[in-house]
DNA sequence: AATGAATGAGAATTCATTCAT
DNA sequence: AATGAATGAATTCTCATTCAT
């Protein structure tokens, strides 16, 4: 590794604190400032590990992703049934810890820089890349291959768009809610599952 | 009325103008100056009709909400059936002169303030809030009371998540598809509906 | 012209607030702030008549060579005779008003960015080309056309040495010395002028 | 010597890279982690050699007019006449290795911090004194005392001036150019030289 | 109503320099 | 000797906003 062991443990904690202004103010209100405040650090050592402000917030969005889709792939892990393995990432996808109003604003503050971030198009790329093949190793054992990429799709748009309600904090759309929403779907579009 | 013809004119004119602004720069780029040359006008007028920068914004999102809601009620007004009142609302919000990559991102920009500005949050509210009554007044017709909200709001997510996925621009998701998408899900989750 | 009055009277007090801080600071300490401060005017509004710095200095380095080289101007138009032609470019070029150590110095700094930045080589390329067509104008008529070049290039490179030098500010090269280098130069390479 | 072996290499390097850097990238432009990066080295040793950046460029300038003036006392040691001796200065200084667009330019961008760093000050003197000294004792032979000054002067300011037009890196001045605008000069100012 | 001049706050970024290891 | 972590000052540049005309 080329890193040293400081320099690794610095670039975390500047890419977590990002993430945390991301969540508390926004895109435009997260200064390198104010990140260097929350990791405790000065300004200038911000951009001694990333080369600007772009590239931090980069690497901020590959750490949230990371923690996400491990808790998915940790869950992934247990399950053996198709619908264990969709129970799974769903549940992972709105775990207690993720599903919190500031994360999911956080999320949204990232995803409308996407058009106009190449490099964070490409991380939302791959991002979407692995749910639709997680889902898909699932789906296909439950319903013929043509409505699979349909269902797939449908459940990320699901995903996607409680998560952004949530992340407008106006309805206040609790957890459960937006877990019963899922099973719900999943209840009327898959075929009948005999004991769960 | 208050305003001057020609004022109003204007107000709208900006109004537009800051709307197409955010769909080509996102929030970060669209600046005052832009807007006002996207206009045709000087910078300082812009502030001669709006008092900053936020308000401007908030009537830029009310114009496009306007025009998204009554492309819903003209298609309401020709509906008779539960089924039908159904399919406007979600041909309305899928037309084709909205459901465009660029002015998905510029919904999805607003969205991300939402948290920061009362105000869009405001007009999140009632945009979420006449959704849901529309989806109601069709849906108490077809299913079971306790069920309609949960099938609005699922409605509702799957829509957002739909812009949501146009707005990134990534996948290049299609109108057909999203149509489809809405299609699959009420074809599955509501009774069925006999002559369509 | 497109420029208000006020816009013109602005730009040139920045940009000779920019020679003069030039003369001071040199390339390096010439701060946008400093010519603000010297132009008795606000940060910003250098900014808002130039695009940015290098813009600024370019139009500073056009306006010292404007008032050089329309100091030439006016005497060439005095003179009749070559060696009077010659006299004039010369004198001019060494008038007690800009053959001063700052200023020299100055110059010095805006001639060290030239292989930077092509704007200024595009200047330079312009006050090379004029001082040679002057040059070039009186020699023809003294010496076979095929010294002529050669003379022309040797003058100016002696003109710019005797600047550099005075630029540097050690010697302490008066105006008399220079004048006096130039002459004997003149009298030595042309042929005899009888009467002067 | 008090210095080390590899502590006098490694200085030796890096002001060898200080002067690199500046060819490249002008003053502006040669930051200490650029020279670093030059040498092979890490940023932190470059002021583990050399107290601060100016004590750098200071030592940089020293060490390229080593070398010029060590190309010139090889020749001079060759020569016996007066001429030869002449011949060898000006030889010496437009020399291939020396007289290019790149290397001309980090001298001017030397001269331009003259004004500013009394250090580069004192080398710029020393510079012109030890041109001056070498030139006398040639040309006291050559002409009248009252006149030595004068040429030794003159072909001064027409190195310089040659120089820093070759810096410019518009005009595209040949080695020969410059050297024939040398003897043009000295064949019109000095008595006819019977036999060369 | 309209322009654009002017300001000043604030942000990103660069860099010399200092220190701990 | 050498590295690179860390700091903080300085600078360019952007922009919303205010004002005079």
């Amino acid at each position: 590794m080329k890193l040293t062991k400081i320099s690794a443990i610095r670039r975390k904690e500047l890419r977590q604190a990002a993430f945390q202004v991301l969540q508390q103010e926004g895109m435009a209100g997260a200064t390198l400032e104010k990140v260097a405040a929350h990791a405790g650090a000065s300004k200038g050592i911000v951009l001694h590990y990333f080369r600007n402000k772009q590239e931090l917030f980069e690497h901020a969005m590959r750490e949230a992703n990371l923690v996400l889709s491990e808790a998915v792939s940790a869950r992934l892990r247990q399950a053996t049934t198709p619908y264990e393995r969709l129970e799974a990432i769903i549940d992972g996808n709105f775990e207690a810890r993720f599903f919190q109003p500031s994360i999911c604003h956080a999320w949204l503050s990232l995803c409308a820089e996407v058009p106009r971030e190449p490099q964070l198009a490409r991380i939302q790329t791959v991002i979407h890349a692995r749910m639709r093949s997680n889902l898909m190793s699932a789906l296909v054992h439950l319903l013929p291959r043509a409505e699979c990429e349909e269902v797939a799709l449908t459940i990320t748009a699901l995903i996607d768009g409680l998560w952004l309600r949530a992340g407008l904090q106006s309805g206040g759309l609790s957890r459960d809610t937006a877990l019963a929403q899922m099973r719900d779907y999943l209840d009327h579009r898959l075929p009948f599952q005999p004991t769960v």
